[in-house]
DNA sequence: AAGTACACGTGAACC
DNA sequence: TGGTTCACGTGTACT
């Protein structure tokens, strides 16, 4: 039933438009009395007009689809219940932003609080079953706000050549921008890279190409890299958890 | 000037309906020739059409002003740019509210768990703690959330015994558990897991290792444990992290 | 003066 | 059979 009535709708004008291929045959074909007499350059500005007024509406209508294939639950085709139920989708949409903004405002109060262990475990466990040596696996960073505080660091050898090189660092502003000059200051083949977010931490994750390196010797440059990016401000670390 | 036109698009059919007290003067003011002479009944319903028309364009207007008007950061006041705009605005909305969502997802898992919630929600429990229960073959299930709705799944060699998995599905609330789920539930060597979102969809991908299968072997066990996942959408079970 | 955008009345198609 | 929605071509106003 839907269907149909939207494929009406949709190819009626499409069919008309496909016939009559000359556009007055339709201008007069309604039994109207043209008041106008010289045909030869009305005819052509009215040509004009029919088909830009056609073209306009189809584009309106196509619009007015395009409304609809955004909102949900939508029942009824009518031209002016799309719109409705667009205002309707839009209200409802927004009261629910802002209930949302509210909640979110009030867990992270509440995540302020807590952010402790707990959230730092969480980033730490992304690969647990992988060794960590000592004093290895860990690069605890700068602890002020705007350099890059680094949670974990992590190089890993694979195949031959390849290296993982994983590093967590909390998601602030401007980290994921720091952490993409890093790398592009460390002058690495990359093979692929993948950033993931989560919970307040940005994860870094890269595949890299290394020759004459092993991934202690990796590893060293990228905290080294890490050190003079941001060794301007507090360069004591002294974070243990 | 906005408001002149805003003004102007409003009153113009008023004023007409205000000025024509008997429609059919319109009908017949442009030049027509009405082809139809029994004017007794005919011009009756004609004018019951006419007003029964027009009414219902200025519905319709009515409608895409109100429409306006729950819409900001309007420039044209064009009947098309509005309905565009409209169009805009509810996407941005939609993606804004999946960004809260996933957000506020995130914060409760901080909220509710402290330590065991916060890290199942970051989906990074890739362990390979075997201790699933005895009857290996039965899935956790998530209490009342929908199945996992892959939309890729791919599974490709790298190296001898290493083999690329990524997997893309739609995200909604607990898909990352789920998917979570599923690879805890595969018991699969991980190298590395990496979790990528970007609208409205959630890229799992993993490099594991996989000493006597091929690729799609792989990958038919992975399709048959989401199968499965999805299948069993029983609501008692007995969660216990 | 060419162009755009609109409201209008009308016949057709669908319940 | 009315009731309703639609696309159409047209005249008009504004740019």
């Amino acid at each position: 039933m839907a269907a149909e009535y939207s494929m009406n709708w949709e190819t009626k004008s499409f069919i008309n438009s496909e016939l009559l291929s000359w556009p007055m045959e339709a201008a007069m074909s309604g039994g109207y009395c043209d008041s106008s007499s010289p045909e030869g350059a009305a005819s052509l500005t009215a040509s004009k007009n029919i088909t830009m007024e056609r073209n306009r509406r189809n584009k309106l209508n196509e619009k007015l689809y395009a409304l609809r294939s955004v909102v949900p639950n939508i029942t009824k085709m009518d031209k002016a219940s799309i719109i409705k139920d667009a205002i309707d989708y839009i209200q409802q949409l927004q009261e629910q932003e802002k209930m949302i903004r509210a909640e979110i405002s009030e867990l992270c109060s509440v995540k302020e609080e807590k952010v402790s262990a707990a959230d730092i475990e969480c980033g730490l466990r992304f690969s647990q079953r992988k060794k960590r040596r000592a004093g290895d696996s860990s690069l605890p960073a700068s602890p002020s706000t705007r350099p890059i505080e680094v949670v974990e660091l992590r190089v890993c050898e694979m195949g031959e050549k390849t290296k993982v090189v994983s590093i967590t660092c909390s998601k602030k502003r401007d980290t994921m921008i720091k952490v993409s000059e890093l790398f592009e200051f460390l002058d690495l083949k990359f093979i692929t890279a993948s950033i993931t977010s989560f919970s307040g931490y940005l994860s870094h994750t890269l595949f890299v190409e290394t020759d004459e390196m092993n991934s202690s010797q990796l590893k060293e440059k990228i905290e080294s890299a890490i050190a003079e990016i941001d060794g301007s401000s507090s360069p004591t670390n002294s974070v243990s958890y």
